[in-house]
Parts: structure tokens; C-alpha cells; sequence
DNA sequence: CGAGGTGTTGATTCCCTTCAATTACCGTGG
DNA sequence: CCACGGTAATTGAAGGGAATCAACACCTCG
């Protein structure tokens, strides 16, 4: 999450299908269950990646940022919605399969074979975070997953809403806010804005996390 | 989860590190942190993929049956230890890496890919249980995961404690008991045994899944 | 300026956890 | 074979953290 634009050289334009597409905000780039067809590579903007249960509860399993595929699937459809959550660019190719891609060797290959190990990755940590950590530690290892590296005391700027946060935490919009409110109250973070936030104490949201 | 034992001509004996290694019960295969120089083919048994917090708090990620793979990380180090929950074989690979897998059409090649894929859909599954399922909907989820696919009324055979589906659910072994009451008074399930059920009613328990 | 979505805050409820006690189970050894 | 010990599992009572319900503040944009 949070990286900036991408250079063109890593596209691989000649396996591109078409030119850069662009989705506005709140749009659907893919849906559940539609054969998947394509993968996605994410030029810049935001998605969610989203599931909805019957009785209209809502998951966020990811957040995919520049530089990020999405839409590599096991199965042959989609198992979750991609959603532009702001103005988002993306480049479509045709859907990639472990058989043919065993065989060529190309660097599109790779850097879709390394997005899926970190995905996986990814996937597991979030089920980590969210079977075992209570809403303090979830929002602070968000915010943390939110903040470029390197930088002493970051400001994140948050593209999504509070329903996404909480469909993503699997927490309410309510406990989010509570949450932030109360690392404010202890010092860990400052508000800009409702979605400009300066970690002010790295070391102690680490802590936090666990 | 919940396979038979493995056919022989799969496990591509050439590329395997030794000769099938057995681990009791409780055994550690694999530890949490250390240099992941392979990766794992399960034989017959049953593996916890689990992860410790400072605190003593215990997570479960996943579990591994005849013919899952397990140990293929992204990163240098295992994210995740592995270990036997009741007596287990495994084969050792070398590590496999994205880089030369690209070039080299192997049978095991493939089926490590299809692995990695299944498991990343696995461990965005288990995110959304864990994010917006309530305790009988994961206990619902966990019993239709551990029955073969096929059967009428299926008997289960549970390897693991009830701390340990407690840990993979993100809940107490309490509420894991009191949720599989709950699901025996409503007739959706019969205990043989404590670690043998009997799922009397598929179809209601997919619909409490959702 | 007004409208509507977004976010915060307060009061109450409820589901799960925690703490505690009892029961069931299983391997061991007399 | 059965008594014994220890772990595993169940069940009960009480407490707590997040959800729910409700009201209000804050932007943003027409």
C-alpha cells in the first residue's frame, strides 16, 4: 500500500491488452465470480478487494496500490470485486495460468510469481491480525502498513473511508474512530485532517502491533 | 484438509532431499524465523502452520494435509512455524524460488505453483471468516472445510484439540465447545466422540457459513 | 446556504472472554 | 481388570470489549 506512480519500462507494453485504463472512484475494475479472464496491474490510484456476504455484511481482504497485480486466480472466476477506491489507472493481461507460465521465462512472470508469494503473505498476517488482536492493535498495524519506510514520523494520507478501514479490520466504523481517538489521546498519532494522520511514535505502534 | 495418504509417483522422488522423514505428534518441522532452505510435501498426517506472539497469544494460520506443500516463502526466513499434530510424514525439497521455477517445466514446478495459489485463496478465505463471521459461523466454516467432498453425512475425524481449532478461529477452546453444543442442539451435527463428529445436515450448515 | 455523505461521540446491549469448577477421556501401572 | 493421574473437554457465572442504536459535528459540493 501507498507507493507512488510507476515507470513504463515494467509494464511489459507488448503483453498489455490495450492502454492504460482508467476507473473513477467507487468503481467496480472486477467482479466476483466473473471468469477472470484478465489480471490487473495497478499504475497508480487505490483498490479494494472486496467480498459481500448475503445479508450484506462487507470484507476487505487487501488494499492494492501502484505497483500491485490483482485478479491471479486458482479458480476460474474471480473470487473477490476489485473496487477503485479513488482515481485509479490500470493495465489489463490476459489471465496468467502456473502451466504456460512454468515455461516461459519472461520478467512479467516473475514479478507476478513474487506478487503472488507476497500476497500470500499478506493474506496470512491479515488472518493473523484479525483472529488474534483487538481493535487498538489492529488500527495500529493498518497505520503502519499505511506508512512509506524510512521516514521518522510519516503523514498518511488515507484515500478510503472509515467503512473501508473497519470492512478491512473487520471492525465498525465506530471502533475505528474510537481507536484513532485514543491513540491521539495517548500521543502515537495526530490528525491533520480525518484522513491526513502523522505517526508521531513509530517505535510505540510497533509495540502496539506485536 | 482431510485427505488420504499420497501416491509415490507424485512426490518427483529425484528432486526430494533425503527419504521420507517422520515426526511425531507435537513435533516441530519447521521453525518460525529460521532460514527457510526447504519446503515441505506432507505424506500422510496432519500440520499446524502457527504463529506466536510475544505475549503467548497463538495463531493458527493453516492446516496442512496429505499432499499440501507448506514452507514456500517469499522471504528469506520461514513467516511461520510448522508442526506435526499428530504422527506425520514429509518429504524436503530444496527452496524454491520464483527466478528459476520460471525457466524449469517440472511436474512438481506446477504443482507448487497451483499450491501457492490455493493457499493464498485459502488464507484470503480464512481473513474473511476470521474479519466478519461470528463464532458459530467459523465453527460452521471449519467442519464443512474438514468433511470430503462427496459424502451424504460425513463422519469427521478431528486430529487437533480444541485449542488448536480454537487458535486456527480466533477464538477460546470455551466458546469452541459451546458453539459445537450449540450446533449438536440444533441437530446439525452428532458427536461420536469428542474429536469424532458426525455432520448431519450439509445444507444448513452451508447456510450458517454463508 | 443547504443538503447529504462522512466522521465523531455517547449510552446501552450483547457476544465472547475470562475465571472457575466439574466431567470425560486415555494411557499407565498396580 | 480397574484404580489412578493428568490432560482434554465441557459447563457455569461474571466481566469486558466491541457492536448497536442514536445524536451530533464536520466537510464538501451543488
Amino acid at each position: 500500500m501507498m507507493r507512488g506512480p510507476l515507470k513504463p519500462q515494467i509494464f511489459d507494453p507488448p503483453r498489455a491488452i490495450g492502454a492504460v485504463r482508467h476507473f473513477a472512484a467507487e468503481q467496480t475494475i472486477c467482479f466476483e465470480g466473473d471468469l477472470a479472464a484478465h489480471f490487473v496491474l495497478i499504475i497508480d490510484g487505490l483498490v479494494r478487494g472486496c467480498s459481500a456476504f448475503p445479508d450484506g455484511r462487507r470484507f476487505i481482504g487487501a488494499f492494492y496500490a501502484a505497483g500491485d497485480f490483482f485478479g491471479v486466480e486458482s479458480r476460474p472466476a474471480y473470487q473477490t470485486s476489485a473496487e477503485a477506491v479513488c482515481g485509479t489507472n490500470v493495465i489489463f493481461y490476459p489471465a496468467w495460468n502456473p502451466v504456460e507460465a512454468a515455461g516461459a521465462e519472461t520478467g512479467l512472470t516473475r514479478q507476478v510469481l513474487g506478487s503472488l508469494m507476497r500476497g500470500a503473505d499478506q493474506a496470512r498476517d491479515h488472518a493473523r491480525l484479525l483472529g488474534r488482536c483487538n481493535a487498538i492493535e489492529r488500527l495500529a498495524a493498518f497505520l503502519l502498513e499505511c506508512s512509506e519506510p524510512g521516514k521518522e514520523r510519516p503523514l498518511i494520507t488515507l484515500e478510503m473511508t472509515r467503512r473501508d478501514i473497519a470492512d478491512y479490520l473487520g471492525l465498525t466504523v465506530e471502533t475505528v474512530s474510537r481507536s484513532l481517538a485514543q491513540l491521539k489521546r495517548d500521543g502515537l498519532i495526530a490528525f491533520v485532517s480525518a484522513r491526513q494522520i502523522r505517526l508521531l511514535n513509530l517505535a510505540a505502534l510497533r509495540l502496539i502491533k506485536s
